[in-house]
DNA sequence: TATTTTTACGTAAGTACTTACATATTTGTA
DNA sequence: TACAAATATGTAAGTACTTACGTAAAAATA
């Protein structure tokens, strides 16, 4: 029997570990006070222990104040009044409310229990205080760290930046040429149509965009290449960021987000003060990132555009 | 809202605490995997990774590995081959066994989750570093204690030790003198009956005991009088240590012990080089008690003894 | 004052395990 | 080799909470 492997998988399975010490604590628990005679769920504690210095409280009064929902509460003096331990009386004012306190019985047992929990509590705190990690410590930190950022949101921006560290910007290559031409006609169909324009430049990305000074990225992921974005120049200062493609298979890949950082490094190189770009109001996505590139929303007379499509315009100072 | 006094209730909550958290971390882990559109529970990890990594296996060896019981890995593994991520072959040697090991759909799920499982591993990491109390060496710690000497021993030891102190042992003062004989009776009628020299003795312990050399000490517990023992003197080396009664209500509270301690502790004072003691089988509570105090079992002939109820006897050397 | 929103509470069902029990095989032993 | 003991597995029910949902009453707002 090697319980060890759990220990192993370690931080993996915590939810794991912390149920089975959980487990461990209130079955323990309920043998001790069986060993005492004392008809006493361990689970009632947390509702008993409040109602026994603070009286009449209501359900969810007692709910926020050890932290339960008020469903456990509910439960909970469901099987305190069961058990005799407990009076309810209807409150005067709000017909709603049940005044709860501990019943006669209750308040004997809780004497009876009284010098348990204190040999309990010292048994906890001596154990506690003689580890070199704080168990109650160690909670507490935890949870305030997840109260400060979520688990979840954690572990998705570790993946972000993982991601983000593996995709890889690389320079045209002839090569890839056609590439550049197949992930834009995937995106084009998808959200809008193929302008003969689009089949022109980019068919002759070396004509349109390389040759007049622009510049061309490609994205690779795991030897593929996954998406591609251009530079356009306008005149010395300004460029435009264009034909931004990735490909549907790597969605939320932060590829998006790699190539725009690569494409304005790349017009900071060139000399750049300004890029702009184009974009379509239903592409929120793209507009997200943009923004998160930095891009400032601004006005423009689209009439003159190149694009069918364009109705958003933005421009990033440099 | 005030989520505190959970935490104020501190040690005692434990159970409550530790369960808080780990309901939030599966939460949060199903959450996590519902974003990356994989079908999985959290609960499955420990089955499916300990396959991944070595297969097949049966229920209860993946059990030992993980330390959980066979019962809950049987429900996990009847999930998991619902979902298709695991097949089942019957083992050819013993037809109890089936053989588990992930289906290529498993494994495929396996390579998708792995980056995940290391974000989330790291995220953990990272987390766990950076407080001062580690949770996981805090959790190991416990698991580690309570592995050595169980909650439930630790907390009856504490008890046990408190009523130690709560008792107090006095001296005999001729006012408790009918609660030596009172005490002895309610002993005498409840295991045996009482016999023509009890009557005699017990009325007059001044005359029998403490004229001839010997002493009586009383046991007093929150103001009362709940125990006695006599020691008898044989000459000045031997002494009887008998008339050892404690009330039945505080049975357990360690009223005996006490007594038995301090009468040994007084019969050195006196000089004395060996306690004796007569006793009977069915007493196993107070033979027991006897041992542990360092009593042990000798021959005696009983056709002398003045009581007809004994036939034990012991002995201690000082 | 009528109506919407919020609050208090209960119940049912779910969660990630456990214990308790039942059944089928296999193994050990007389 | 028969038969008790041990082993492998499955199922049902329990545990200490939660979420989800519904109802009644009170408070806020129009």
């Amino acid at each position: 029997m090697q319980q060890n492997l759990l220990n192993e998988l370690g931080e993996l399975a915590l939810g794991s570990r912390l149920k089975r010490l959980s487990d461990y604590i209130f079955k323990e628990g309920k043998e001790v006070y069986g060993q005492n005679n004392i008809d006493f769920e361990p689970r009632w504690f947390p509702t008993f222990y409040t109602l026994s210095n603070d009286a009449p409280l209501t359900v969810v009064e007692i709910a926020d104040r050890i932290g339960f929902t008020h469903a456990a509460v509910s439960q909970t003096v469901r099987e305190l009044k069961q058990a005799g331990l407990l009076v309810a009386i209807e409150n005067e004012t709000d017909k709603r409310k049940r005044d709860l306190q501990l019943s006669q019985k209750g308040k004997a047992l809780f004497d009876t229990m009284k010098p348990l929990w204190s040999d309990i509590a010292s048994v906890l705190n001596d154990l506690l205080r003689s580890h070199k990690n704080h168990l109650m410590a160690a909670l507490q930190e935890i949870e305030n760290s997840f109260e400060e950022k979520s688990f979840t949101k954690r572990i998705r921006d570790t993946k972000n930046t993982r991601l983000l560290n593996e995709v890889e910007i690389i320079p045209y290559q002839p090569e890839y040429g056609h590439k550049f031409k197949e992930l834009n006609i995937e995106w084009l169909e998808k959200y809008f149509y193929v302008e003969d324009i689009d089949n022109e430049v980019l068919g002759k990305p070396e004509e349109y965009i390389l040759k007049k000074g622009g510049d061309i990225l490609f994205a690779k992921l795991n030897g593929s290449i996954v998406g591609t974005c251009a530079l356009l120049k306008y005149n010395n200062d300004k460029y435009e960021m264009t034909k931004m493609a990735v490909t549907e298979k790597v969605q939320g890949k932060q590829v998006g987000k790699k190539l725009g950082l690569a494409i304005i490094d790349r017009a900071k190189e060139l000399g750049a003060k300004k890029v702009v770009l184009e974009s379509n109001k239903i592409l929120t996505p793209a507009l997200t990132l943009y923004e998160r590139l930095g891009f400032k929303y601004a006005h423009k007379d689209f009439s003159t555009s190149a694009y069918a499509r364009a109705n958003v315009y933005m421009e990033l100072e440099l």
